[in-house]
DNA sequence: CCCGCTTATGGGTTTACCTCA
DNA sequence: GATGAGGTAAACCCATAAGCG
């Protein structure tokens, strides 16, 4: 399974997060490679002021992560982690700028930055909102294509970063000759075409899930139907080498022991027991699992993950 | 004409900061 | 001076409109 993991271009770790996250308890399952768990990428809205900050345990930044961590879509190498070469980038960009850290305060220092940067804002605004040079007043929407060469731009620009402070949206939008705003709604559109191809990519991911769970759940249902039909002829099972499949409780994580032992039937750890009177004299019972006598299986992921 | 992709817009939300009681 | 409430600006996401090949 792990192999068809790579295949499909995701290392999913199928682990239940740990983190507080409320929603990732529920059926959120942690796509995240353990490459990006520390992912360089702050939310956005963190960069915003603080670019440098370390990574942020926000619940939104699984968004961005899941979105930044995706290095295979159609090619094209979007979240190529930053690493040193981004880092300096943006040490580089950022040299110019006010920083929080480099201010008297920290307070004094995002503001001097957020006024720093509404002079910019104000003028994007102002040049970007239709009033373009070339419109003059004409209402109606142009719409223009992106040459190939800004768009490469852009591209090369979001795999360094998938969201731009105002000073690289201004350094961006000079180079290409294109307007802030239009440099911004470029990014906007490209983290959601990404955000969408991810979740093109975990929807087929988990129906591959379903569809294994599916047939595993079918295979095992029989298992216990013929163990079942098994248990009205005891001498009939004495006889039998138990299913190799069974000898692994996949809630409880109890291997059984080999077959070859008379006195350990590793069925038992992992059907319910119940009907077996005979094993009763377990030397040492383990607990009485529902999970197998439940038509969907108790721990599907990790079920999943031990097998494929 | 329809379709898919890209660009653009507007609304809603979140966050940080400021002002004031 | 500290604190909480309310206001504001900026940035984001999302849904959707519209242009274009």
């Amino acid at each position: 399974m792990m192999v068809e993991k790579e295949d499909l271009g995701l290392s999913l770790s199928l682990n239940f997060p740990e983190k507080k996250t409320s929603t990732s308890t529920s059926l959120q399952l942690n796509l995240m490679p353990p490459s990006s768990i520390s992912s360089p990428f702050s939310h956005p809205r963190q960069q915003k002021n603080s670019r440098t900050d370390s990574f942020p345990s926000s619940d939104r930044s699984l968004d961005a992560c899941r979105v930044e961590t995706r290095t295979f879509l159609k090619g094209i190498d979007v979240n190529r982690l930053p690493a040193a070469a981004t880092a300096d980038a943006d040490a580089e960009e950022e040299a110019g700028v006010s920083s929080p850290n480099s201010t008297l305060s920290s307070i004094s220092g995002k503001r001097s930055e957020r006024e720093a940067n509404v002079e910019d804002h104000d003028l994007e605004r102002a040049s970007s909102r239709g009033i373009s040079d070339e419109e003059d007043g004409d209402n109606s929407r142009k719409k223009l294509r992106l040459a190939k060469d800004q768009s490469a731009v852009l591209e090369e620009s979001f795999k360094e970063h998938n969201t731009l402070n105002p000073k690289q949206k201004l350094a961006l939008a000079k180079r290409l000759g294109l307007k802030p705003r239009q440099v911004e709604v470029w990014f906007q559109n490209r983290r959601a075409r990404t955000k969408l191809k991810q979740t093109e990519v975990d929807c087929d991911y988990l129906k591959r899930c379903c569809e294994g769970l599916t047939e595993e759940n079918r295979r095992l249902q029989k298992e216990v139907q013929e163990l079942r039909a098994l248990k009205l002829s005891p001498q009939f099972y004495m006889q039998m080498t138990p299913p190799t499949t069974l000898t692994m409780c996949p809630s409880c994580e109890r291997v059984g022991a080999p077959p070859s032992s008379s006195s350990t039937n590793p069925i038992t750890t992992s059907v319910d027991a119940r009907p077996f009177a005979m094993v009763q004299a377990h030397p040492r019972p383990i607990p009485f699992n529902p999970w197998a006598a439940t038509p969907i299986p108790h721990r599907p992921f990790d079920a999943l993950h031990t097998r494929l």
